[in-house]
DNA sequence: GCATTCATTTGCGTATGCATTAAATAATGC
DNA sequence: GCATTATTTAATGCATACGCAAATGAATGC
């Protein structure tokens, strides 16, 4: 992702460092943490941490409150359906622009590729790689829509999917009609065909919203 | 727009500071400012600035650039076009889940004060004052969307449009369509027409667009 | 002159120190 | 006992200190 050969600095590796530990869950969701306490946890100081802590409340990860520490933001299922409503703007958006653009086959080699692999993991069941493949394929597809602030948003929001799903992977079923809709996608955007592109993707995500809020009401935590 | 009795933080007063500063031009876009000379500017430590900073970078109106200082960003028309079709996209949504939430004409009391005061600021030709009842038209449009997230990228997103305008606003025609526009978004809410607010308000959108890139691209600076 | 190397400056990134003040605990009165 | 106030504790917000590395400018070689 970052083969750049400049060795970061101690604040960027906290915001790495902190991110990762937010995703596999090593800091809970709802949890409470002292700067300083994290701040030996990842030997480094206080400053690097709250550094990070700023840029990760910005991006809605957490929460900086004083004298209670940082809070890592739960994410309940009314988050989550702001969340998909915003999503699936921002993509629609993006499916349209792409459509727009006139891309050739090779550029959209991608979002092809994303589709294969996809198809591939739902054949042998594996569905980590499945969701990789299907983060991947709506990275592309915003990419593609060539509005770099729509795609810093998209990111932002779509790492809170990204901890959703890490909980509610194992309890959808196969996502055959998803890889069906992407398929579609992809042939409207490589035709042109805008307002198709728009139809099939706002589809394509309101489903996936329901299914999400479906499944969260299922998990007894209610809120990842 | 904050009368909380608590009294705020150096940072925050910072962020104020600094985002004032911005808008007013005071701090023009393009240029470049030492961390320390802000802070001596703002008669605070170097701490507080940085943290500033650092929230005013994640939201896109500065940029840090290691010894050159932090960097106020111009808008480009580019960047314009970017920042109207997210706006377009998450007001539509805003749009559409206000007419679906059958609010009543009470709840809609503060859309049509907004275009009251639009209309009337229009009459005397009192464009500053139009274009603050505008904004507040639009926002509270975003707030009846009841998606918060939303809110906050719309507002990051309008800070931007606010700046481009201080510089556009007296080289446009009177803004009368725009204000017709209102009028019958607001009607299309009430009633509960989701489908034709989402139109009129996209057309709407996308004229307001057209209309900054051109007076933009007829701007000497032609970035703001 | 022009390029290259070396010395100097200086702004930033990080660490550390400290005052403030919210929270927690103890103490007092009823 | 219970409520209220005083006292202590401790985490933060901010200031300050400092080393490093980038930028600048001087000095040297060609």
């Amino acid at each position: 992702m970052q083969p750049s050969g400049k060795q970061l600095s101690t604040t960027q590796r906290a915001v790495h460092l902190l991110r990762e530990m937010i995703f596999r869950g090593d800091l809970a969701a709802g949890s409470d943490h002292l700067e300083s306490e994290l701040a030996v946890r990842l030997e480094m100081s206080r400053t690097p941490i709250r550094e990070a802590a700023l840029t990760l409340e910005s991006q809605g990860l957490l929460e900086l409150r004083p004298r209670k520490g940082v809070r890592i933001l739960p994410v309940s299922p009314d988050d989550m359906e702001e969340i998909y409503d915003v999503l699936t703007e921002l993509e629609c958006l993006a499916a349209r622009r792409a459509a727009e653009a006139n891309y050739s086959r090779h550029d959209l080699k991608a979002l092809a590729a994303a589709i294969e692999n996809m198809e591939h993991a739902l054949e042998i069941k594996d569905l980590e790689n499945w969701a990789k493949s299907d983060d991947l394929f709506h990275r592309e597809l915003v990419r593609l829509g060539q509005n770099s602030r729509a795609f810093s948003v998209f990111e932002m929001m779509n790492d809170q999917v990204r901890r959703a799903r890490s909980v509610t992977l194992f309890m959808r079923p196969l996502p055959v009609q998803s890889n069906e809709d992407h398929r579609q996608l992809y042939e409207a955007i490589a035709k042109g065909d805008a307002t198709r592109a728009v139809e099939i993707h706002r589809d394509h995500r309101q489903n996936a919203k329901h299914m999400m809020l479906d499944l969260l009401s299922k998990h007894r935590l209610n809120s990842v």
